[in-house]
DNA sequence: ACATTAAGGGGTA
DNA sequence: TACCCCTTAATGT
């Protein structure tokens, strides 16, 4: 396989401290992986043989109930640790990643990951801190399902896509990954028909437009009013 | 205030 | 063509 470049880590939160002799041998240990929309990168349960960090496009981690139906926990988007079940002392991953969009991830081997933490200035914390970001999302989420209306829920799950992958264009920002109706209301507990019929009314009120798969967002303070004021 | 059902449009492999 | 994504109206809880 041909050497990973440097410049891949360099600037990365888990690895930004390092020099580059460190960074090298951590690219060394490293294995590329490119993953097509839809592809599943691990499955909830399975064995946790590696770790990974993204480097390209995002990533739905998700979770199936009892039921049959899924849940989208959160997204994982570019600089992001995913699947570091080491660091919650598990040897299974606790839930599936998909890529939502192309991407491209490094892994290393479990066992490298005491090394990891111990050696690199960083690792640990970074891991860390992505952990307590991640619990704190899926505890807000959870709590709004329980609690809110699902027009707020809906507005919150399109906020959190933009702030977390928003791109900005002429005429607002818009999701980075495809998106579709199903996937939103996998996201809030709901159906897809109620999510489109909100989105063609935010789209008739100015607020958002969104084609197949795309949704933009014109004006993000009227869905922050949306997701905390009562209809 | 929501879900479900039904019926259809349009795009794409 | 079959399949996926999206929309809307009517009806049900």
């Amino acid at each position: 396989m041909a050497k990973l470049d440097e410049t891949l880590l360099t600037g990365l939160p888990p690895f930004s401290k390092l020099e580059q002799s460190a960074i090298r041998g951590i690219l060394d240990k490293a294995k590329l992986h490119r993953h097509n929309e839809r592809a599943v990168i691990f499955n909830e349960g399975q064995a946790a043989d590696r770790f990974f960090l993204l480097l390209d496009g995002y990533l739905r981690v998700i979770r199936s109930t009892p039921g049959g139906d899924q849940i989208i926990l959160l997204h994982i988007s570019p600089g992001q640790l995913f699947g570091i079940a080491p660091a919650l002392h598990r040897d299974t991953y606790p839930a599936t990643a998909v890529a939502a969009a192309e991407s491209v991830a490094l892994s290393w081997p479990v066992r490298l990951w005491p090394e990891f933490m111990s050696r690199y200035d960083g690792f640990a914390t970074e891991s860390y801190r992505t952990l307590g970001q991640r619990l704190g999302q899926i505890q807000e989420t959870l709590t709004e399902m329980a609690t809110q209306a699902v027009e707020r829920r809906v507005a919150s799950a399109v906020l959190r896509m933009i702030s977390q992958s928003g791109r900005k264009t002429e005429s607002g920002i818009e999701i980075a990954f495809p998106v579709t109706r199903q996937n939103i209301s996998d996201m809030t507990g709901t159906t897809l028909h109620t999510v489109s019929r909100l989105l063609s009314a935010w789209e008739r009120a100015g607020i958002v437009a969104s084609t197949r798969k795309h949704i933009l967002v014109m004006k993000p303070h009227e869905l922050v009013m949306l997701s905390e004021i009562q209809g």
